[in-house]
DNA sequence: ATTTGGTACAGGGTTTTTCCTGTATTTGAT
DNA sequence: ATCAAATACAGGAAAAACCCTGTACCAAAT
């Protein structure tokens, strides 16, 4: 195939073994693939990032220090809106999948696959612009059929806690008595009395044990 | 280097595309290597595993369905104590580091590592039977300091628990009342009661939230 | 100017959790 | 045979959690 343009990559992935091995199968599946450069993040990233030498397609973690997938994704579409981006991750939670999509990335491959898929889904983004699997169509039909309950509850629910009722989540996720928390936070015990019903309605649980619980599952609180 | 025998690798790791870029990187830092074969998981291995043709070395991820690194090094030990193990995670949790030393494996590498480490890394099990990092005999020196508190008394408290204290714990990571607790277990509210006692004893906390808390951080219960 | 919504707080009551002391039974060890 | 320990259970009481209704303040919207 004379004439083929380029494959201009760069990887972002946190470890280094991971992507240098992925950079090797690369070269392998891929001949007409140039690796600009690798990142460990995304702060990384838009430090190695050069304006008028862009990679075509950025292959990208989720999970990352300082900056994550999410994060790198977004700002990568205010800045470099032209760059497709393929996330290789090893989180396939539905959750993560469907907001990946949301922001816009052009395939979301499971760390799992066989090297040839990988070689297919570059070419697939490179030509007609996106890969998306059954298994992640799968998904996205799901979360969309599903958009009732948990999934989009979920999201209302954590967005619509105000700050203050955050700070009083991660003290309640702790053996301090509701007195002592408010003590705290500097206020009326019966102010704290306010956030429990609210947060108990919010997250619709119905025990303190049960609200520190969905905190801890949604990420709301570091164990 | 003449005369230098084969080494023979075996690699467990579920994800495909990291096991395939570490063959591949392999095969670049160790020129005398031989890969006998692949498995996603200890159950996998075993049936991959054949009595005379053994692996000198297993690289072994510590994560994994079905059968995790920490069974699947104790099936190795009871069955192919011949067999050295370096263990290639990304998991860097001190407990985990430990546990695994503890178990016998010769050496322990985050998948962060330069490729090139990894080659040193072969070579020294091969020949010095061993390869242990700064990094990790930092983590053990440190952990056997402090073996009085945390670590030691983490495991001592999971292990001085029952099994009905076991299926009580679970049960009160949830909504459900003391007394709804009881019923479930045909109990009397009153045994629950001395229960909840033992195991705010042994898990050296105050309050339900606490001991729920307790459970998620150790796995005692699943998210 | 009045309504609406968000935040902080109170009185007062019920339920649940927490804690203490004490008993009956069983089981294994000396 | 007896002692110790583990297990299941009770009475009783204080503390904390839970829930409902209602007030006061402020700011933004109508």
């Amino acid at each position: 195939m004379p004439g083929k343009q380029i494959m201009r990559l760069a990887l972002v992935d946190d470890h280094r073994l991971f992507r240098k091995g992925l950079i090797s199968l690369i070269e392998m599946v891929c001949t007409d693939c140039d690796i600009l450069f690798e990142a460990d993040n995304g702060i990384d990233l838009q430090q190695k990032l050069i304006k008028g030498n862009e990679p075509d397609i950025i292959l990208m973690d989720v999970n990352m220090p300082q900056m994550d997938g999410f994060a790198t994704v977004q700002w990568l579409n205010e800045n470099y809106p032209l760059i497709k981006i393929l996330v290789v991750t090893m989180i396939e939670k539905e959750e993560s999948i469907v907001r990946m999509l949301k922001l816009g990335v052009k395939g979301y491959l499971s760390k799992d696959v066989e090297p040839k898929e990988l070689g297919e889904a570059l070419n697939a983004v490179m030509n007609k612009g996106f890969y998306y699997t059954d298994f992640i169509t799968g998904k996205l039909v799901h979360s969309l059929q599903n958009d009732n309950d948990s999934n989009k509850k979920t999201s209302a629910a954590i967005q619509s806690m105000n700050d203050r009722e955050k700070d009083f989540l991660k003290l309640a996720c702790s053996e301090l008595t509701y007195n002592e928390i408010a003590a705290q936070m500097f206020l009326s015990p019966k102010t704290i009395d306010g956030y429990r019903n609210s947060l108990f309605e919010k997250l619709q649980v119905k025990s303190r044990v049960g609200m520190a619980l969905y905190a801890v599952r949604h990420g709301l609180v570091q164990l």
